[in-house]
DNA sequence: TCTGTCAAGTTCCATTTGGAACGATCTGTG
DNA sequence: CACAGATCGTTCCAAATGGAACTTGACAGA
């Protein structure tokens, strides 16, 4: 148990970052940036820890659960990481045959992947992973607000 | 000048992002991820090209333009960032006389740090940098939603 | 006062990162 | 058909990263 003492110190552990979030230059930045930092790394540190899957092994996972086919580069493209950072994660999921790589018939450059049946099966552990940090995130949201929320963020990713 | 050609060829590419835009799984937390991303790549691939000046060695200014005294370690449990590279930041700083660090008389592991005047004047710089770069994150927006996007932001900050 | 524990900041070092160069392949043009 | 230029994925390597150990200082309890 802690003592009143201990408690005074949490507090005052806190308090740079209340008063960056309430009075820092270009708030909403700073607070987009605040939230998005808290569900990286709590979500990926999880999958890590738990499921030895990296942030860029999860993200071609998501891809390729959202569009089969889907090439490293098109990756790379959609999702601002270097394709080098790219290229290792593909040959790490498919080491663990967690992903299948086929050859673009008619270009031999690409190489479109899919999820393996093993990579279906370990994705659905990891989905209910990250839409549970999406919960916690959002908690203090109502569902009118969570929805608005969701809409300014895509009218806002749509051009940025 | 584009050909036809191009055009279709540059949809295609953006074609990915579109579809993890508005069918990811977990949608809120990748939009959110998306536009974050996007403004911290912009943002501090500019700083440190135009001005020199890291992701850390310039969320160490930011946060002692906010609170001057601040020591390293309530940076880093403000910011989450592991304070070794807050450590390099601030030495960096530092030995450009852009910070001054002090030793806390009564404690004397810490050492309260605040700018210094040439880092104030360069803070003036880097400042309107990050205003732009929000400025262009938001322009999608109108004033009531800028604010209430700010106020769901905090909501989510204060808990998560 | 002495001792054990904890906190702030630094340093060590194995790992990760990503820009740049590369090889292979495709496409368009003469 | 040959060649120039672009593109996909990979590799190289210098630099950044961050977990863990370390140093120094504070402090509570015996």
């Amino acid at each position: 148990m802690k003592s009143p003492l201990a408690q005074v110190d949490e507090a005052e552990r806190d308090e740079l970052r209340s008063l960056m979030l309430a009075r820092s230059p270009v708030l909403t930045a700073f607070r987009l940036n605040y939230v998005a930092n808290s569900f990286v790394a709590r979500l990926y540190g999880r999958m890590e820890a738990e499921v030895g899957i990296t942030r860029a092994q999860f993200i071609v996972m998501l891809c390729l659960s959202v569009r089969d086919g889907t090439t490293a580069q098109e990756i790379a493209d959609a999702t601002q990481r270097p394709k080098n950072s790219l290229s290792r994660a593909v040959r790490a999921l498919e080491q663990k045959d967690l992903i299948e790589r086929r050859l673009d018939p008619v270009d031999h450059r690409r190489q479109p992947m899919g999820l393996s049946n093993a990579g279906r099966t370990l994705f659905r552990r990891l989905e209910p992973m990250a839409a549970e940090q999406e919960a916690a995130m959002l908690a203090p949201l109502n569902a009118e607000d969570r929805k608005r929320l969701s809409e300014l963020l895509m009218k806002m990713a749509a051009t940025f």
